[in-house]
DNA sequence: TACACCTGAGAATATCCGTTCTCAACAAGA
DNA sequence: TCTTGTTGAGAACGGATATTCTCAGGTGTA
């Protein structure tokens, strides 16, 4: 048996996600994203294939890891508590660096038609859960049965998008929870 | 005197802000912005010095051509009217290309501290114009005096963010201005 | 311990891209 | 008309960057 490989995917991509969040796609270049991640040009070629081929893979891994388990709070579908988690949560993560789908979006996906793909389905998924929460809501009388279901979703869908903008920009987070509470209390019944 | 320049450098910044909508910064080159502007390889240089500085006055130019004139909606202050006025327009500016200014702060805000503070500095006139908005809205009976002005206003310039990532994704407007109503609709009293 | 085979570091390559340079065409005053 | 100084088109340059290649050094088995 040859020498074993050194590097480890998962932890590879984790650390990709920080160089690609500083620099975006185009601004991140093969000799950075090389010294910050535990890896070599060979293996990232034989990995990989291309950096776009990379880049498509540190996303995935990066809604996996990090978008997945928050997106989670609202499936668990706890009514409106759950959609207060998701935000609180969702606040930690792109304090300070933003959201790294968001910035893809926004730099590639006028461009790139996969990006775009993956946008929609993200917030597609996104819109349908918030959906899901507001329902049950609804049922349990956490909030007002006037409130229009889907078009609430696709609201806080795209609240969701302006915080991770707001994270770029915003070193504290404070003024984002009040802004959450704002948000949120209206719909209480 | 000698021969006059053929170039117009107002249409050229026009010009120039499809090419950057389209490609982003660092994906788009000098080759494409030249062929798609009346413009020329050697008036850019002496115009504007560098690439990146070039970007600056884009951005500069998109504001007070495009985002300005929207934003006077809200100065002009006719309460909850003036905030609708500001998002059909939005939504029209934004459909299908989403902001310039909110595709900059994703891709380069983490690295460019000029962009941070431009971008800083946008949002802030935004939120400030809301409050404004608001207030009046509250003491013309418009909404419901309840609501907290400043959280409500960060509230809606998050919004504003999140459409211009949906107008890259989204083909048709149709659902955002459903969303606008259902953010609009629960403050009036 | 020797062999086979793979890894990792980084040199080499080829391409791309921002910037500068060259020069023919031209406009307007002398 | 001649001169002067500037423009516009694109060739040229140099540095950057994605990708490929080389080879010394390990690793595990025979």
């Amino acid at each position: 048996m040859p020498r074993k490989a050194l590097y480890n995917v998962a932890q590879v991509l984790d650390q990709a996600v920080d160089v690609l969040l500083e620099h975006g796609f185009h601004g991140a270049i093969m000799d950075e994203i090389i010294a910050r991640t535990d890896f070599n040009r060979r293996a990232f070629y034989l990995e990989f294939g291309s950096k776009q081929q990379f880049l498509y893979q540190v996303l995935e891994h990066y809604q996996q890891q990090k978008l997945a388990p928050i997106i989670s709070h609202l499936t668990e579908n706890k009514g409106l508590h759950s959609i207060q988690a998701f935000f609180d949560d969702y606040i930690r993560i792109v304090r300070g660096r933003g959201c790294l789908l968001i910035n893809c979006i926004a730099e590639l996906g006028a461009d790139d038609a996969k990006i775009r793909e993956v946008g929609r389905h993200y917030l597609d998924n996104l819109q349908i859960s918030f959906i899901g929460c507001l329902e049950r809501a609804i049922r349990h009388k956490q909030i007002r049965s006037e409130i229009q279901v889907e078009s609430t979703a696709l609201q806080l869908t795209c609240y969701v998008q302006g915080f991770a903008i707001n994270g770029i920009l915003a070193g504290q987070t404070d003024e984002l929870k009040l802004a959450t509470q704002a948000l949120l209390g209206p719909l209480s019944s």
